[in-house]
DNA sequence: CTTGTTAATGCGACAAATTTGCATTAACTT
DNA sequence: AAGTTAATGCAAATTTGTCGCATTAACAAG
């Protein structure tokens, strides 16, 4: 079950290479030139996560926002660090600096998801 | 628009209490003794929320979890712990350890979801 | 270049979570 | 005891994401 490449794909992966911030599928479907289906834009997005080429980050909204892994290489994923979500303008953008959060002992972690949410600069501004 | 006392909500706060970890609105309508309307519950959670008795945890799945606030006083919240999302059990509880996340200058934070998922320690031992 | 395989897409339907409008009930004030 | 209106129940709507299935098109092989 090999991939194959596609316009709509590549669009997408382009669209998240060139956004500082994270995107939903809104976000993407808007920002596509071309008319991409709901679910074929859903099912690109999950195929990166599976790929390992893109995080998903659930924002403090619920809902599910995307954002093109930087420094990560295929072996080593790490997506410990936090998102700031801001609430006027919904841009959900990564922070750089990392962290690393302690669990009981016992517990196997394997997800981290780290929201801050309020207002980014631009919003805090303008209010 | 002062709040009234009603049975449904004193038992809603009541579960909260005695949890000791998060719980969605499914949760809490199993665990009530009498069966109470499902909008009705989110609107008793949305209200705790609002007069900050309880903390809303967006958790791995999307889904709002609601915790009651326990070392939150009506001046003072802090809802700046992790907490750990169990995939398997779907157990939402609150760590411990508070922790601060910097933001960039000019930014407002308000709030902080934090959430470590993968499997707690009995569903890490039972698989 | 043509052809076959099957991954990717589009579309509609579905599912789950949460919210909302509206009529009814019942808490609390006077 | 009576009036005001917050809280509830119910049904319907919204929103977000997934799924089944038929069709299209990417890519490998001849």
């Amino acid at each position: 079950m090999s991939r194959r490449n596609t316009a709509s794909q590549s669009a997408v992966l382009q669209l998240l290479r060139e956004s500082d911030c994270a995107l939903n599928q809104d976000m993407v479907a808007e920002r596509l030139d071309s008319v991409v289906n709901r679910s074929t834009i859903y099912r690109i997005l999950n195929r990166f996560v599976e790929d390992g080429l893109v995080h998903r980050i659930v924002g403090e909204d619920g809902r599910q926002y995307f954002a093109k892994c930087s420094d990560c290489t295929a072996e080593a994923h790490h997506h410990d660090h936090p998102h700031f979500h801001c609430v006027s303008c919904e841009r959900v953008e990564c922070l750089s600096e990392p962290l690393r959060i302690g669990v009981p002992a016992g517990y196997l972690p394997q997800q981290l998801n780290v929201t801050v949410s309020g207002y980014c600069r631009d919003c805090n501004q303008n209010s």
